[in-house]
Order: C-alpha cells, then sequence, then structure tokens
DNA sequence: CATGGTATATCG
DNA sequence: CGATATAC
C-alpha cells in the first residue's frame, strides 16, 4: 500500500524515531496470565503432541539454559528440566492468537498516549516518532521546567559510548567547534538523548500499566531504530548516534539491516562482494540501482550513509485480518470434503474477526483473499485469488473461496472422481482486506457529538487529562524542525475519521480510563490514524442517511446471529445429515475423527446468518449479489464420495501446526557488531538494570537504588532515594526544597517548610522497595511535605541528617552552596545537567506554547528557528566527568 | 514431512 | 491483480 511516505533528504536526522519491541512477548503474557510461573524458564509451544510442540517463544532465562525457537517441547525440556512450556490455544484445529493481539494491542494503546504518530509494526513491535515531545521537552529544559539527570536514563545504552555519560559529556562539551555539519549531528543528537528520556517514560509506562518490559531503539529513522533495539535487549533501550553510525556499519552484517535480510540481502552481498555495511558506502546509486531496482538502489545507498526517510505513518489497525494454516507432508489436503472442511474453519475464525473488527473499528472489508498452495509434479505452486467479500457470513467465505480455487484451478479433482483432488493442498489461507470506514453517519444530533468530539481534539489519543489540545488543527507551532520533517511529511493524514456514536462513545471511554502520561500531550496536527484514511470521503458513497440507522440495528442483528449461532451450533448436528454423512466417511477413512466435528454445526449457522443478513440487507456491495451460495458446497460435499481412498488418511492436520510469532532471538549474533551487551547473570525480575555498574559488592550491605543503578549502603537507602526525588523535582520545587531544608535544619525542627509547590508534574519519590522493577517514573507521588517529614525523622531511625552540617555537608565548588555529602555527585549531575542545558539553549529558540485553539495560523516560525546559529559557547563549568559516573 | 501463522510491501 | 519476498 501507498502509505509509505517520505521526509525530505534536509531532515534526515531529524527526527527522533524509535522502535519499541516487547521482550518475548508471547512468554509475557502467559506469564502474566500465570503468575505462578513468573520469573521460570519459559518456552511458548504450540500444542503438538509431536516432540512436545514447537517453540515459538523464549523468555531469557530458558534462553540462558540454551533453549532456542526452532527446538521441540521436548528438546527443551533436556536443556532445562524446569521449564514451563505454556501453549498457544488452540481453536478449530489451529492456533489462536488472539490473546497475543489484545496483549499486543494493549501495549499500543498505551504507546499511544505518546504521540500519535505510531505505527503499528506487528504484534509486538511499533515506530513512534517522538520528535515533537521531544522538542516540546527540550523547551521545558531550557525553561527550567525539566531536568535531564541520570535517574532518567536508567537502562540507556549509546551505540558507541561506554556508557550514556560519556555520551551526555560529549554532548555537553562546548569547546571544540566544529564544522556547522557536525554542529548538526551535535543538535541532532541531542534530541536522541532527550527522546531516550521520553523513551524510559514510556518503557514505564507499559510495564505499569500491562505489566509487560520491552526494549526499544532511539534513532533517527525507522531502519536504524529496529537495528539499534536489538543491541540492548531485554528491558533495555539503546541510542544510536549518527556519529556512530559508520564504526557499527563496519561490523554490521549487511543481513542485519530489516529489509536485506534474505534473498535480497545475499544478492547485494554476492554482487558488490561485501559483507558489511559499511562496504555499501563505495558504490554510487547509479551501480546500485542497476544491479537492484532503482528503488531499492537508491535505498540502499541512503543506507549506507545511515539514511532512510521513510517516515513514522499512523497506523494502529492491520489492514488486513486474515488466517492460514499448513498442511504439511502427509496433512496435505487431497480431498474436497476436507479441503472445505478447512475452509470453513478458515472461514469462521475469520468471520469471527471481523466481526469484532467491525465492531471496535466501524470498518468493512471488502476483498477477500484466498491463497493456497498445491503440490503439482513434486512441486510447491502457490495461487492467490481475490474475490468480492459481500458479507461476513461464514459460509458465504467458505463456499466463494471454494468456488475461487475451482475456478482457478484447471483440473481441480481428479478424472473420473468427484471427490479427490488432483493436486493435494498443502497451505490454505483466508485474508480479508480493502477496508472501507462505515463511518459517516451523519444524522443531526449525532454530528453535534461528532463536532464537540473532534473540537475537543482530545480525541483518543489525547490523554484523558484535558492538557490535550484542543482544536484539531495544527501545530504546536513548535520547531520548525520538525516541519520539514517528519510528520510534517507525513502530510497524509487529514480527515478525522467519522465514527459512529458507538464510537464516540467507546473513544470517549477510552479516553476516560486512558492512563497517559503527565505531561502536556502533543498536539500534533494530523490527529488520526489513516486507518480510515483510505476512506477518502470520496471512495465512498454513503450509504447515506439510512444507513445511519441501518447501523446499529445490524449491530443488533448480528448479535442475534451469534446467539443464534451458538444455539444452533449445540442442536445443529441434526440440521446437516448430508454433511454429517460425508463427513462421518471422511473420517472413516481418517486417523482422526474429533476435528471434523465443527462441520456440521457451521453449516446450519452458516446458512442462519445469511438469510438474515441478506433480508436487512446488512452488508451492502456494488457488486453483483451473487445470491448463489450454499448449495456450492452441500453440492460439492454431496459430491464427495466416501471413497476412502479420496482421503489417503490425509485430513489429520491440525493437531500438528505450531503457530507463530516469533519473536527474533536476538540472542545471538545480534549485538555481536558494536554495542555488545553481554552481562546478564540472573534474570530475576529485572535483568537489565545494573550493566553500567561493575558488579563489585562492597563488604557493606548495599541496596542497588532503581533510580541510578547504583548500590547504596543499606542504612543511606532512604536518603539517597531523598535526593533521587529532589533531582527529579523542578528548578523551582527544588529551591524550595533546598531552602525548605535549610531553614529546617537552621531551627532544627520540623517547621512545617516548603509547601505548596504543586507543580504540574508530579514529582514521584521512589518507592522504597529495593527489590521493585525498574519503573520509573511511577505515579506515586509524595508531597513535598511529607517528603520533608520524612528526611527529617520518623521512619527509618538512624538518618544521617542528625549530625552537625559540617560533617554532613559540604560546600559545593560551583554554587557555594551546602549540599549533604551523599548527594555529592548527584548534586554535580545537576550542574552538569545544567551544562547541557545551556548547551540545549543554544540550539533552540524559545518556542511558543501553542495556545491559540482556532487560530489554525501555521506558526511562522522561520525555520531558522532550530537553524539558529548556535551562540559561542559560554559558561565553562567544570568538566562533566563525574556527570552520570554512576551509571 | 514438520516451526508456522500473520501481515505487508513491491514488482511486473 | 497476483506472485514473491521479508520479517515477526
Amino acid at each position: 500500500m501507498s502509505t509509505k511516505t517520505n521526509i525530505s533528504l534536509k531532515n534526515k536526522f531529524d527526527r527522533v524515531v524509535v522502535l519499541v519491541d516487547m521482550d518475548c512477548f508471547y512468554c509475557q503474557v502467559e506469564e502474566k496470565l500465570t503468575p505462578e510461573i513468573k520469573g521460570k524458564p519459559i518456552a511458548v509451544v504450540q500444542y503438538n503432541p509431536w516432540q512436545g510442540g514447537g517453540i515459538i517463544a523464549v523468555n531469557y532465562p530458558a534462553r540462558a539454559k540454551g533453549v532456542t525457537r526452532h527446538m521441540r517441547g521436548d528438546e527443551a525440556k533436556q536443556h532445562c528440566p524446569e521449564i514451563e512450556l505454556p501453549q498457544v490455544p488452540q481453536v478449530r484445529g489451529k492456533a489462536d492468537l488472539t490473546r497475543y493481539r489484545e496483549a499486543g494491542k494493549e501495549v499500543a494503546e498505551v504507546l499511544k498516549c505518546f504521540t500519535p504518530l505510531l505505527e503499528r509494526a506487528s504484534i509486538d513491535e511499533a515506530y513512534l516518532d517522538i520528535t515533537e515531545r521531544v522538542l516540546v521537552r527540550i523547551r521545558e529544559m531550557n525553561e527550567g521546567k525539566f531536568q535531564l539527570l541520570p535517574d532518567k536514563l536508567v537502562n540507556t545504552f549509546v551505540v558507541g559510548y561506554e556508557n550514556i555519560g560519556e555520551f551526555v559529556k560529549k554532548l555537553s562539551n562546548n569547546s571544540d567547534d566544529q564544522s556547522s555539519d557536525k554542529l548538526e549531528y551535535k543538535k541532532s543528537d541531542i534530541k536522541l538523548l532527550v527522546g531516550a528520556s521520553i523513551v524510559n517514560e514510556i518503557r514505564a509506562a507499559v510495564k505499569e500499566k500491562t505489566g509487560y518490559e520491552c526494549s526499544a531503539g532511539i534513532a533517527h529513522n525507522k531502519i536504524l531504530a529496529k537495528l539499534t533495539a536489538g543491541f540492548h535487549k531485554p528491558n533495555k533501550q539503546t541510542i544510536l548516534p549518527i556519529d556512530s553510525i559508520p564504526k557499527l556499519y563496519e561490523t554490521l552484517p549487511v543481513k542485519k539491516v530489516k529489509g536485506l535480510g534474505g534473498k535480497l540481502g545475499e544478492q547485494v552481498c554476492e554482487v558488490l562482494k561485501i559483507k558489511f555495511m559499511s562496504e555499501l558506502e563505495q558504490f554510487p546509486e547509479s551501480l546500485l540501482q542497476q544491479h537492484f531496482e532503482e528503488r531499492m538502489g537508491s535505498w540502499m545507498y541512503l543506507m549506507a550513509r545511515g539514511i532512510d526517510l521513510e517516515a513514522v505513518t499512523a497506523k494502529f489497525h492491520s489492514k488486513s485480518i486474515g488466517c492460514c494454516k499448513r498442511f504439511p507432508g502427509k496433512n496435505a489436503i487431497t480431498g474436497l470434503a476436507t479441503l472445505t472442511h478447512w475452509l470453513s474453519e478458515l472461514a469462521t475464525e475469520v468471520a469471527e474477526r471481523l466481526e469484532k473488527d467491525l465492531d471496535e473499528n466501524n470498518r468493512t472489508a471488502k476483498l477477500l483473499t484466498v491463497s493456497y498452495c498445491q503440490q503439482i509434479d513434486d512441486v510447491d505452486v502457490s495461487s492467490t485469488r481475490s474475490i468480492p467479500l459481500v458479507a461476513y457470513e461464514i459460509e458465504r467465505i467458505a463456499t466463494d473461496a471454494l468456488e475461487a480455487i475451482k475456478r482457478n484451478t484447471d483440473r481441480f479433482l481428479k478424472t473420473n472422481s468427484t471427490t479427490v483432488l488432483n493436486n493435494a493442498i498443502k497451505f490454505l489461507g483466508l485474508s480479508a482486506g480493502k477496508f472501507e470506514s462505515n463511518g459517516a453517519t451523519k444524522g443531526g444530533g449525532i454530528k453535534e457529538m461528532f463536532q464537540s468530539y473532534s473540537a475537543k481534539g482530545a480525541t483518543a489519543e489525547e490523554g484523558p487529562s484535558g492538557m490535550g489540545r484542543r482544536k484539531s488543527s495544527t501545530e504546536p507551532a513548535m520547531l520548525e524542525v520538525l516541519d520539514a520533517a517528519p510528520s510534517a511529511t507525513g502530510t497524509s493524514e487529514k480527515i478525522k475519521p467519522k465514527k459512529d456514536i458507538k464510537h464516540f462513545l467507546q473513544q470517549q471511554c477510552k479516553g476516560a480510563i486512558a492512563v497517559c502520561e503527565d505531561e502536556p500531550k502533543l498536539p500534533h496536527s494530523e490527529g488520526e490514524t489513516q486507518d480510515t484514511k483510505p476512506v477518502s470521503s470520496a471512495t465512498k458513497v454513503q450509504y447515506s442517511d439510512p444507513l445511519a440507522e441501518t447501523v446499529k440495528p445490524k449491530k443488533d442483528i448480528k448479535h442475534f446471529l451469534q446467539q443464534q449461532s451458538t444455539a444452533a451450533k449445540k442442536s445443529a448436528s441434526e440440521d446437516s445429515q448430508q454433511l454429517k454423512t460425508e463427513t462421518v466417511e471422511e473420517k472413516a477413512a481418517n486417523p482422526d475423527p474429533d476435528q471434523m466435528k465443527p462441520e456440521g454445526g457451521y453449516k446450519s449457522v452458516l446458512h442462519q446468518s445469511t438469510a438474515k443478513s441478506k433480508d436487512h440487507n446488512i452488508i451492502e456491495l456494488k457488486s453483483i449479489h451473487n445470491v448463489v451460495e450454499t448449495n456450492s458446497t452441500n453440492h460439492s460435499k454431496r459430491e464427495e464420495t466416501p471413497t476412502s481412498a479420496t482421503y489417503n488418511g490425509n485430513i489429520e492436520p491440525d493437531k500438528n501446526q505450531p503457530v507463530t510469532e516469533t519473536k527474533r532471538d536476538e540472542t545471538l549474533e545480534n549485538s555481536s557488531s558494536t554495542a555488545e551487551a553481554k552481562p546478564q547473570p540472573n534474570y530475576k525480575e529485572t535483568y537489565a538494570e545494573f550493566n553500567f555498574i561493575p558488579p563489585v559488592e562492597p563488604a557493606i550491605v548495599t541496596v542497588d537504588c532503581q533510580q541510578c543503578g547504583s548500590k547504596i549502603p543499606e542504612n543511606e537507602y532512604i536518603s539517597h532515594q531523598d535526593f533521587h526525588f529532589a533531582l527529579s523535582l523542578s528548578q523551582q520545587q527544588r529551591d524550595e526544597f533546598r531552602n525548605g531544608l535549610k531553614s529546617k535544619l537552621a531551627a532544627g525542627t520540623n517547621a512545617a517548610a516548603a509547601k505548596g509547590t504543586k507543580s504540574p508534574i508530579p514529582a514521584k519519590r521512589p518507592s522504597k522497595t529495593p527489590s521493585g522493577p525498574a519503573t520509573h517514573s511511577s505515579s506515586s507521588g509524595v508531597s513535598i511535605e511529607r517528603f520533608l517529614s520524612k528526611t527529617r525523622s520518623i521512619d527509618e531511625g538512624p538518618i544521617i541528617a542528625s549530625t552537625s552540617e559540617t560533617e554532613t555537608h559540604s560546600r559545593c565548588p560551583e554554587c557555594g552552596k551546602m549540599i549533604a555529602l551523599l548527594a555529592i555527585s548527584e548534586h554535580q549531575d545537576y550542574h552538569v545537567a545544567k551544562r547541557l542545558q545551556q548547551e540545549l539553549h543554544r540550539l533552540e529558540a524559545p518556542a511558543q506554547p501553542q495556545t491559540g485553539d482556532t487560530a489554525s495560523t501555521k506558526r511562522k516560525r522561520p525555520s531558522t528557528a532550530v537553524e539558529e546559529i548556535m551562540l559561542p559557547a559560554k559558561q565553562k563549568v567544570k568538566p562533566v566527568s563525574s556527570y552520570f559516573s554512576k551509571l
């Protein structure tokens, strides 16, 4: 589909693109479902009596034991006897991924709170363009409203650097002035750094709201973000600065780049005689274009330079819904009844999912694609046929699909047989696509609703908090950088999808419970996804008002039918005698009877729904109403003679296949190239965290600080946490805090000092339990008063503050303030952070808060804004060597 | 035999 | 539109 949009070359490094990748997602889903297995080695398998099932996902503890995908359950047990092997649910003889799809959606919904520019790439991966958020944050930093301190970057790695500290140091070092190019890179990379703090929040939110952990890659484009996400895997995030690309490429096999992992990549390596990405840079674009495709050539040419212009486009829902199944080896389908059976099974699943989709997304698929692969003379021949999808009816779908296959297959049946297929089918698939929005439904009163709906602007994406921008108009007048760049480029979307009332309500609900974040949501002009976009107003000739009415009835009917079908199934057995017979016959020839059961039931059910929908004219379509249907099936079935020979015992499909998903195993080679990441001893709860800190165990009892990863003497933990808390406060709060603390210390009492200070940004105090997973930015806010009093006394008895100031504090050489010894390093971090901000300050012109509701006036902010010439460095603060030293 | 089910993009 | 490729 043409949903691909490119940004302009000018903005090649202007964006902050993030790829969020759920860690061994299926395993996490199973863990959440069955908490008892949490923490244990786990491998999700598809039910298959054969060898313990096929493994489709392996969690990290299991990987540590050598378990991998590609193994069968039995094999896994040999490597790891204690392994848990939850199974993918099976429905209708095939794997049912619903559970994971739902989980994936749950995650995506959280992600969506952070930017409307969310592009779901798979069930467990999504790209986010957080450029705008980053710019907003940079502005906040410049205004002193946000401090980028170490605890904001926990678990963040940087390709090409030993640790973030080094990276920060480099960025905040303003001495060396280089070419304008370098300066541009620096500005761009600062965005990545700031982006990382946001990504940390995003990941924390995902963890908090869903319980799932993920990893992320932060780069200037999708390909690199994706690549980078794999460098530090479980529960971590990695930044890829521009300057690190060349070195990275030197050891990066071409195959590692998304899109070059297959045949094309192999060809590229063969033809060009290269192995690593760095070697690709030498070839002129024209050469690449002539050896490969023009487009590919250009893409590779740019990729060789770390450039990928593909924009992140808003996409939340799949463009197609389908299911398929393989019938390998002996399970190949050789009889018509068997074929019919499986078509029904597949059609049932598709219809089910389509109905649900209709419910949730108010859209209707118009095209059905049947795909299958037959073995012809020892050769596998696959074909696909697309036919109009006129109704969400199992029977219709199944029969139409069968007809399509027949129609398209020459010599469908063996000569002289009415039941034996001429060529065995080894793969069958049904997929529905070409969705059209059912939108509109402009009814009188409804319209108002919509108006308020869109006027609110806060739509679904915007968090619950009314913070969202109103007016869906445009830009926050943000930095122009964007203008030219990402979202801007995605000029595509525009129209707000209209949804019916039900939808409206759903959205409202969602918004209400949405979890989003504290901070201001980015407005971002394009509001909605373009899921619905394809529905350009033109395309669809509205079914007009009357339909608006029908829409709802439709639902009712649907539900009714569902009920009916359910009921029908129960008593359906008799209905389909004919079918049954045949089925039975097949079964007879079949080793596995149970599988076929549903057939009769479906039939009857189908008929019902078919009739109903027609009557109510539920689904309208321009195409001809093929009023035929049903018969065909019966017909074929009938013909299907029981000749046992027909089935050759093939029908037995379902038990074997494993299904799906798969997260790539990033374990191995993946990270080999640059940023290695090996350290991962015990996977308990939070693997990650402490990679930065050499596992040097102090003699004294220490506790790992969840904020900075440092090992803190047990008795100092509380105090240490308090300082993190303080550091997380805004400048203003910080001042108040300091003053309050001072006066308290001076007064030696518990004077209710600094109170008030209700900052818009709820500073959170880290939970005191050191064992807690790394959920930063949790929401357990603590009032400053309480914080202070706590510091002062109560709680933990032996708090350091009880001694005289001189013993526990020391004067900061930079600001002259007395700082608690325990907080010295943090305090210095603060100064460094400040320096970084100063550096940042030079990069951005003060942006305006976009107040204008209506004023769609594009902020005129001349493109000079970010391009602003960087001012010469001024303040020289002390070396930042200590910055993030802990990390 | 046999990872295997999904989803999407692109070329002709 | 269908075949093919890619990747999770």
